[in-house]
DNA sequence: CAGCGTCATCAAACCGGTTTAATATCTAAG
DNA sequence: CTTAGATATTAAACCGGTTTGATGACGCTG
């Protein structure tokens, strides 16, 4: 007797008459992975094995077992097998953003869709989280990982002192932290070099002969923000040139526009200005041009990220361009990997890249 | 006898000893429906009927229930309720882009945003996507749909002729349209009236005097395009005022400055130029004074979207805002109602708002 | 006190997969 | 013609929840 513990409904035998193949009665429930046992005749640790490519197959049966699963477009119920598995084959993003800053940033939608490209082909999914606050976001992770939904986490938007990495390590989950590596080092890291980029900005302004530089850097208390400030100090050291303090400002037009009258106020003003993104560097040369100053020609612009209006605009912003895309789906890779026991390493990146527009020129002398 | 079924492990009886309630041995496996029932001295079914509000549970073993829960920190595994349920309390939301226009956009975060302050007070989640072209769109749906990871789908940038509407309605998935109601109308939409925003900028462009206005409109093919060109046919003839042919762009700044020059370069230029969106309307000022034309005074600009950057440039954007975290949470809510069985109810979108800023002013005589 | 309805409780089945241990079949060697 | 060994195949247990049908305890009524 070759069939076994499956209740299968009806048209099992070899009667396949005028059903269109791949659609299905539609609307109604699903095949499971016995209805495909029953039609090609074999049980369902066959059928498992078949898809999961398991060796004691013989290829007949596989061929029926092929052929059942063609006809009745099967595929097996992610819950049911994470359940067995206890692999969720998802992974997790929160992120921790005022909106309004949200849709300011380049970063967000190129690196989920740099996620995406590195997790399709594994055929792991990605769930997203955004919420408002520190005190949701800790509840966001321990709901995620406590209920399995996910297999890992991508930690985004470091701070100083972040909670984070201590709490996932607790949690027990599998973690990655996009962006500079950490101190403690708790929890690997995956992210391009920023300093390398602010360096490349300073040497740049250097060689055209400016001599008196300033920063408007992010929002204090991000790790990135910390370690480009570093890279700035660094840069400018290493170029034998004097430091004007980084003026603090929070990734808005509306504080970069602030923080560019604060250096233009000064009684030397600097007569360039590297900013920690894109948006702030439009919203300087605005408020320099309001001053009666010309850019590039009284003050140079340097801008971070290089979004698509970086080229649009008047004159057109020399900036730091990453492969967000890359980077994102190195790092799908990479968390792959560690919640499936590897090892991690860290990736080669690709260096920032350094475009040179029309917003920097040689100081006036 | 009261145990049961269970293998329950080490320290069910009354010894609750000296183990921190709620971190547990970190690393190792969760503790399971199970466990919970074997330390609150009751069955499974007692404890999944206290954690789902059902009746039938006397307040003592309610009580007993939710300390055991308390100490083992316990939560149902999502996975194996899906099992159970056949819901999986997750939402899909699949986006068809081409990376650069994704970082462009200031939609996607926002939306994505919304969605999830509308999703996380229901306990759903959202699982996202990010494919390059239709055929691996198609799959995602079905893949989606298939394995049971979600209980419904998002449709955004819904092209005219489409075939996701009937593709979903096929597969019997429920889902729910981003944006104007479709034609044929099988699947629910929600969206605000991109048309009023058309509508509003042309009367405020009329009322400052201007009779020959222009329209850089987006991408053809998109329902959203379309739409936003009939309103504006249809504004233009509401205000007796004469059309120009609306040109076709792709929402890049490169494109909605080709589209400016195409216009400027008319025997009879327009004295105002409406643009699809804030990117091509900023490269469109770009443009206009790259030909020594004076923004607003010899050519009045109006956008779409107000992105943070709109407030930013010289001179600032006069736009049409819409409030679309709004509308993300509103299309949360109705898409979760969907699929729990509930009547689809168009909710109340918020108007779209018209910002007057200084990039419109009357043309010259 | 028998008879009945109500309520609390639980064992067992079920959801749809994976995995293990045992069995059936086939082949090659002795 | 056995017998050992390899290979193909399957029944059954399991993952962690939900749901159902049965049972037992209880309070009421007649």
């Amino acid at each position: 007797m070759v069939r076994g513990q499956d209740k299968a409904g009806g048209s099992a035998g070899g009667s396949r008459q005028a059903m269109p193949p791949p659609s299905r009665r539609s609307g109604g429930s699903r095949p499971t992975i016995g209805d495909v046992a029953a039609l090609a005749q074999v049980s369902k640790a066959t059928v498992s094995f078949v898809i999961n490519d398991r060796p004691g197959v013989s290829p007949r049966a596989r061929q029926r077992v092929l052929d059942a699963i063609g006809q009745l477009g099967w595929q097996p119920n992610a819950g049911a097998r994470a359940l067995s598995t206890k692999r969720s084959q998802t992974l997790g993003l929160v992120m921790r953003r005022p909106p309004e800053l949200l849709s300011t940033d380049p970063f967000f939608p190129q690196f989920v869709a740099g996620i995406e490209t590195g997790l399709a082909p594994l055929g792991y999914a990605l769930v997203l989280q955004v919420v408002p606050d520190e005190e949701t976001e800790r509840q966001a992770y321990e709901r995620l990982a406590r209920d399995g939904r996910v297999d890992g986490v991508f930690l985004t938007d470091l701070r100083t002192d972040d909670p984070r990495p201590a709490f996932v390590t607790e949690l027990g989950i599998s973690a990655l932290i996009v962006g500079p590596p950490q101190h403690g080092g708790q929890v690997p890291a995956l992210g391009v070099d920023d300093g390398s980029g602010v360096r490349r900005a300073v040497s740049h302004l250097r060689s055209l002969g400016h001599r008196w530089i300033g920063h408007v850097c992010g929002a204090a208390g991000f790790v990135h923000t910390e370690a480009r400030c570093d890279a700035w100090r660094g840069a400018l050291a290493d170029a034998d040139l004097p430091e004007i303090p980084p003026v603090a400002a929070d990734f808005t037009g509306a504080a970069g526009a602030r923080a560019t009258h604060q250096l233009l106020d000064l009684d030397r003003p600097p007569t360039a200005i590297v900013y920690a993104n894109d948006l702030m560097a439009i919203a300087g040369i605005t408020a320099a041009t309001s001053r009666g100053l010309r850019v590039p020609e009284d003050l140079s612009v340097v801008g971070f990220d290089d979004i698509p209006l970086a080229d649009c605009i008047a004159p057109p912003l020399t900036t730091v361009r990453q492969d967000v895309l890359t980077w994102g789906r190195a790092a799908a890779q990479a968390l792959v990997s560690l919640t499936e026991g590897g090892e991690f390493q860290a990736a080669e990146l690709p260096p920032v890249e350094f475009v040179v527009r029309a917003s920097t020129a040689p100081p006036r002398t």
